[in-house]
DNA sequence: CGTACCTTTGACGGCTGTCAAAGGAAGTGG
DNA sequence: CCACTTCCTTTGACAGCCGTCAAAGGTACG
């Protein structure tokens, strides 16, 4: 089973017509390169990208001339998903490490609700969930210090990751330059860089190249004040409503 | 037709069953005082609500003791729809004003999906602009001035209330404190009255009570830099895909 | 081997929060 | 109709987090 159904049946049950559905949908994944745009603002919404393997974002130019990461994309994720019921995108989306992307035209999102209930509830939760996630960043931009901010989302990104492969807390790869941290918690490179130093004194932890060590995960948790509420999978009550929908189907 | 229609018909065309569907959900809409408090967090999702009138909001209690308020909510709009895939209430829902709600119990969400792949994807458009209001949002948060951000957000609150129905901007009905505007905007109520004040020095705009003034249209909208691409409604390429779906679809 | 990007460090300034206190407006109960 | 309470608004003084500017060293890549 890929990674995208993994995605997918995280929320729901698959039932074998569902995988067979998605399955055609992921015939030959592509190559993607680092840094490789997949689309910019002002164009035409067309292909969404499941994301295979790598590490990818999408990005909103601001009017004070920075750049702000809207959303950060890790194995198993929908690039595009929130905007497929756009005319048009206002983001640019693109590939920040080398990865696998398999596109997947937006008009197939209706195939598939149309085609299968179950799979349209678990894009529902899907798309739930990256609300949340957004909804989580902007409580933390705006009631906590910018210390804080950081070790929270180190810890969220370390979850994402652990939920699609397992990893270690203590080692794991993290391949985002200081000044891309910088757009993603929207503070300067040079404020991302004091925190990283003091994280480094303290002995909690320290960002390499392209990973991070955390030393005391007591403190990285106590600091962050996480609360991982916001990144559960459980639809309890609606996933009886949809057995009662197709108690036979296939 | 009724409000609700009205706004899943803003994504795209209805057709007759549809609105059947939609109206067998609208029965005894109920009054709802204002500060009525419709769940709270780590309740079971059960309802979901559609405001018919009357404004309210969801909030989440920050760690440093504050309230932040998440969405606004506006006659037309689904209260709990960015929720109904999870099992527990992570925010709390309350009437801001009085009004008029209708009870609608989150399984029957799936029921509506199950039945129209038209209204499914209405839904999903639904879900994808409060998921743009809240990116915008944190856009602002992130990189505006508190005046700026203000200023933005009263022109998007007249711009979501005119599409409900005309409004003029010269003054409108504006039902929300100073204190609430902080919580809102995640700044402390001092500061938002010192903007108002300045605001009011500078004869852009005045609030009052329950309304708004506006005096100079103008620098209200130069000041906020006000990009209105993320309230858009068009969805061309699938409407297309939808007519293909169901030619004759009744 | 050169060029571009990333990281590091220091000095300085401003936006916005906190604390405190007082006056005004609205709703409640007698 | 009045007394009381509660919430909202207003204002001043002060402090701190974080951005900006600037410059230099380090690292990867062609």
């Amino acid at each position: 089973m890929s990674l995208f159904q993994a995605t997918l049946g995280r929320h729901i049950d698959l039932s074998d017509a569902d995988k067979d559905l998605l399955s055609s949908f992921e015939h030959q994944p592509q190559t993607a390169n680092k840094h490789q745009r997949l689309w910019g603002p002002r164009m035409r919404v067309g292909d969404l990208f499941i994301l295979q393997s790598g590490w990818a974002c999408s990005i909103r130019a601001t009017s004070d001339g920075e750049q702000q990461v809207i959303e950060l994309l890790l194995p198993g994720d929908i690039i595009g998903l929130r905007e497929f019921t756009f005319s048009h995108h206002i983001t640019e989306a693109s590939m920040l490490t080398r990865g696998t992307i398999q596109p997947l035209h937006h008009a197939n999102i209706v195939d598939v609700i149309a085609a299968s209930t179950p799979l349209a509830i678990a894009l529902f939760a899907i798309i739930s969930r990256q609300e949340a996630l957004l909804t989580e960043r902007m409580l933390m931009a705006l009631h906590r210090s910018a210390r804080s901010r950081l070790l929270h989302f180190v810890i969220e990104t370390y979850l994402r990751l652990d939920k699609v492969q397992a990893i270690t807390l203590a080692a794991f790869d993290f391949p985002v330059s200081q000044r891309l941290l910088g757009s993603i918690l929207g503070l300067s490179p040079v404020h991302i860089n004091r925190i990283l130093k003091t994280l480094e004194q303290d002995e909690i932890l320290k960002k390499f190249r392209g990973h991070i060590e955390v030393y005391d995960a007591q403190r990285l948790f106590d600091e962050a004040q996480f609360d991982s509420d916001y990144l559960g999978n459980e639809m309890h009550g609606l996933k009886q409503r949809l057995a009662l929908l197709s108690p036979g189907a296939a």
